[in-house]
DNA sequence: TTCAACAAATGGTACGAACCAATATGCAAA
DNA sequence: TTTGCATATTGGTTCGTACCATTTGTTGAA
């Protein structure tokens, strides 16, 4: 499969702002890169678009296209360029052992706030999964996961031990690339202190999510209580 | 001036699906929408391609263009509709009554974390603006921001009374339309607890941004140290 | 009745043209 | 030297065309 044109010329330009290639942090005019890169300038302006709305550049009218010097100083918590959103992988730098305990795991009837996020019947099935996360061996993540169990009717106790999502990719060939997060904290109950090896005073960052597939299926609803020095979120916004 | 097309069928195309005029979840196909709002379908695109950015519908090759029905039901907490990005504004909901405290106010030079996140020299001169701020009189947030002197010159004890960013888009003509958050959570210091009116096991949610104008300019790092209750944090991601 | 092949519907990609709007630049006048 | 205006530069908007890719519906043969 022949890569598209759009996508092509942004990961060049990713690629050459990466490599410093700007050192003036200004790149070429539109009308110039459609020279460069062979295509049109509504192709160019997609890629452009991609760049901005990630925060790699901003673009001002009648000035120029440049690379905001934040961007790849910053560090790279929020760098999504693998093909799949497990919240862990932003969560967790790169080299670091993961591992997966499983606390919980069962079918049960979805409940009113769990059927609703993943819309279901209230007599449909879902598999609770709860389970504690360790980054070189330090538990750091207690995960709830609710799946409905008709979209992925063979999950077992020894899937569940590695990446959910690595899972549904690999074996279901399902992409999970779309997510609503809500982020917020709390004091920490004797259940996460416990787990979370916390003191009383330690508080935990809570994440709740609702996770879809490519196609727009919700496919997890998921409850994380993290240990309050790994929780970090970062992003970018911009109105307009 | 003239509203712009697309912008047009985009405000248009969400007011009828805030009005529920799509029962059955599923907009009329791009062609179709050619016609209704005689436009070309390139703008047709452009307008459906910010609902999707925001998360409110997606496209399916193929298929069509549905709306996303978990999208009205959540809470609105993080809906920035209007023209700049000020915290409060998506922190707190309408109708309550806001009200600031000036904890203290002076200018010192920019050290080290401040002047590379605004772009400063060593030696730049920076406001040091530590607020306390209050909904229906109850403190939720101690917020300490950092202005170069130079963007904002004549910035006085009076006028931190109230938003900062109103004063700069009214009296300034800056509009602030981009930032860099970064987001975790902390045990509550005894300063916290004392301003914040927190038990000494309640945690507080910390926020740190980097704030530009709308041409790419830092305008403001801030330190914000939020009582948990109000910590909420909403966001929706799509990779591709 | 079932299923496979085909057709229609629908979004995706890409091109190019024309013109507008904001900013930067250079030159001439004060 | 400084200021102000004309011009060039550069991104923004909109239109329209052509064709591709995926999904869904239809139809006819087995």
């Amino acid at each position: 499969m022949a890569e598209l044109a759009y996508h092509r010329v942004y990961s060049q330009l990713t690629a050459q702002i990466k490599a410093g290639q700007y050192p003036d942090y200004r790149l070429p005019d539109e009308r110039s890169l459609t020279d460069q890169f062979g295509v049109s300038r509504s192709t160019i302006k997609r890629a452009l678009g991609i760049l901005v709305s990630r925060g790699i550049v901003f673009q001002k009218q009648g000035a120029g296209t440049f690379v905001n010097p934040l961007y790849f100083k910053s560090k790279p918590l929020f760098n999504y360029t693998g093909d799949n959103i497990g919240i862990t992988d932003s969560l967790v730098q790169d080299g670091q052992q993961q591992s997966i305990q499983v606390l919980h795991f069962h079918v049960q009837k979805a409940k009113d706030e769990i059927a609703q996020s993943l819309f279901l019947q209230p007599n449909d099935f879902v598999y609770r999964i709860e389970r504690l996360r360790l980054v070189d061996g330090q538990p750091f993540m207690i995960e709830i996961g609710y799946l409905p169990i008709r979209l992925v009717p063979d999950l077992n106790e020894e899937v569940i031990q590695d990446s959910l999502y690595t899972y549904l990719e690999k074996e279901q060939h399902l992409q999970v690339t779309k997510s609503f997060l809500n982020i917020s904290t709390e004091p920490s109950t004797a259940s996460d202190q416990k787990l979370l090896q916390l003191k009383p005073n330690e508080p935990v960052g809570v994440m709740e999510g609702i996770f879809f597939t490519d196609s727009g299926t919700p496919i997890e609803f998921s409850r994380m209580r993290i240990h309050y020095k790994y929780m970090q979120y970062n992003s970018f916004v911009s109105l307009s």
